[in-house]
DNA sequence: TTGAAAGCGCTAACAT
DNA sequence: ATGTTAGCGCTTTCAA
């Protein structure tokens, strides 16, 4: 007497229904024609005794992991930043429907051994990068073993597949849309011109006055603000220069603007309208006036999930620029 | 002539060696006896030709998939916690020394599929959930299955496996130190009761209270707090009966309470310590002089990962409750 | 429409 | 110490 005590196989269900093998993977699979009174006999045996199929031996066979890895920063300060979490639930999200799972790869920026250990034990089929460092060893790897992968953000190299925010047209529409609410001399205070982001951003602020047929005044931009004090810095600069509205390229520069505002405030001086880009619950907190844009960073992990299966399958994919963001106009927070 | 164009398999490297697979793949694997020079012969090989086995393979021999997967709330406002990402994390850092990986499992409190298709396509040796639900799906499915999975938080249901912060520990110690330092009439506000962690802290701080020869008064605490006004009116309670320290159980409380009292500031009235428990980065941004407990999440993660494998390999591991956390009196917040 | 059979790359039991 | 062999469960030609 024989039992069967572990999981069963299709050979199991062919011996059963005295079919063969063949026939029973593909009505799995779909693939192939088959007489549909011997399909439905396969599938009803297949419900009735719970039946799955082992996705090892599918991998195996087929050599595809569905597996994709998404590779996350492991800095303990970029633990507090949604960024990273939204990615991935959005990349999960999309890539489950279609079988596939995500795989983390954690790296820092001296050490991309995790990503070179899940490559070369061939883990995941293919690769999406959530952050890209200034002199990337992460992508030089993977495009020296070409393994499909993209890139969320916008990458200072060319010939890449990527997926970002549309920084400059939301920057240009929250620009504009402040101006034609009454604001006329805008400033700019951005981080880092390494960063691709702040120079979309840039670029969004200079359209966005121009297409409102104002004068644009370069000096009235700021780069590579870093510190506390050279932020400090260029707020004065704008504040004697007369401007009345501040956009602020990222939350840590927007902090500081707010904290420096209220100060001012009590030694009562004219009210600035300041405005930012929301990728954080820190700006949400500060109860302040100011106006945001908030990216659908979600989506733009689906869209990223999509765009790598695409990658896989067809052996390429666009970029492309995610616009689904929200503009609010002086948000009033409850206090 | 004879191409190799894809990837070399130990049966390449057997037959260029002239030794049989299996002497390759004791090698590799360290198992068994070999003679130092066929060995050294074949490491040789293997470095030369940048060999490196398949994973696949090795999973569908072995019937193991060398993945744990975590299970990630997909709730929008849960995105905003660190929590999450820390136990990731720290759960991916420390499986992957024993070449394990994370796969993602993302599922809501209606909707418990995904986790079920992972478990039947046994895409993972083992689960981690790092949410419990009131009326817990997944942990009834789980143990319907018998896949080891352990849990992060403290369950309400007897013989689980379980890996948590010692937050009954932690709660005592901040509460007997503030009232060391000079605060002899704490309070306490909680939320729901269904959650384990408000009833660890409440037992926290009785027992912090007693160990300080400080009478405790059953009064002093109040439970199920979730609307503002509810927290609102026990705050009232808690001020006029001349309580001087407010222990939040919670960082939703603990702004609501700091909001209360910045009113109260201003109309001029004694002033109260508060403190709370440091698992978001709102309470920061709040700039208040305010007592916390920092918990290290990301450590609970690296011992949930050792535990899991614990589990898997010895089929069973010990609950553990981590006491890795910070107390931080009147913290200063830069303003 | 269905069956037979080879093969994916590795492990492990058994044999030498 | 090393070789031989039988799977693991599926997909996929090739035949019938």
């Amino acid at each position: 007497m024989i039992t069967k005590p572990d999981q069963l196989s299709i050979q199991d269900i062919a011996d059963a229904l005295g079919v063969s093998k063949s026939t029973v993977s593909r009505v799995i699979s779909g693939k192939g024609r088959i007489g549909s009174e011997t399909r439905d006999r396969i599938l009803k045996f297949i419900e009735e005794n719970h039946y799955r199929p082992s996705s090892i031996a599918k991998s195996f066979s087929e050599s595809k992991t569905y597996n994709i890895g998404v590779v996350l920063p492991m800095d303990k300060h970029l633990l507090e930043i949604p960024f990273f979490q939204a990615c991935l639930l959005g990349i999960s999200m999309q890539i489950t429907e279609m079988d596939y799972d995500v795989i983390v790869i954690t790296v820092d920026e001296h050490d991309i051994s995790n990503l070179k250990r899940i490559v070369e034990n061939k883990k995941v089929d293919g690769i999406i990068l959530t952050r890209l460092m200034v002199e990337d060893k992460q992508i030089a790897y993977l495009e020296s073993v070409g393994i499909p992968f993209l890139v969320i953000g916008a990458p200072k190299q060319e010939g890449l597949t990527y997926i970002d925010s549309d920084n400059r047209g939301a920057c240009a529409q929250m620009t504009s849309k402040l101006i034609e609410s009454g604001y006329s001399k805008p400033g700019l205070l951005l981080g880092s011109k390494t960063y691709m982001v702040n120079n979309q951003r840039y670029e969004g602020f200079k359209e966005g006055i121009l297409s409102m047929n104002v004068p644009f005044d370069e000096t009235s931009v700021h780069f590579d603000l870093n510190e506390k004090e050279e932020i400090d810095g260029a707020i004065d600069l704008l504040m004697t220069g007369g401007h009345d509205l501040i956009v602020c390229g990222d939350d840590y520069i927007c902090t500081r603007v707010i904290s420096y505002l209220e100060h001012k405030k009590q030694s009562g001086s004219q009210t600035i309208q300041v405005a930012s880009f929301y990728n954080s619950q820190t700006l949400e907190s500060l109860h302040a006036h100011i106006s945001i844009v908030d990216f659908d960073i979600l989506a733009v992990g689906q869209v990223a999930g999509k765009a790598i299966l695409e990658l896989i399958s067809n052996g390429s994919t666009e970029s492309k620029l995610i616009n689904n963001y929200k503009i609010i106009l002086e948000a009033q927070n409850e206090k």
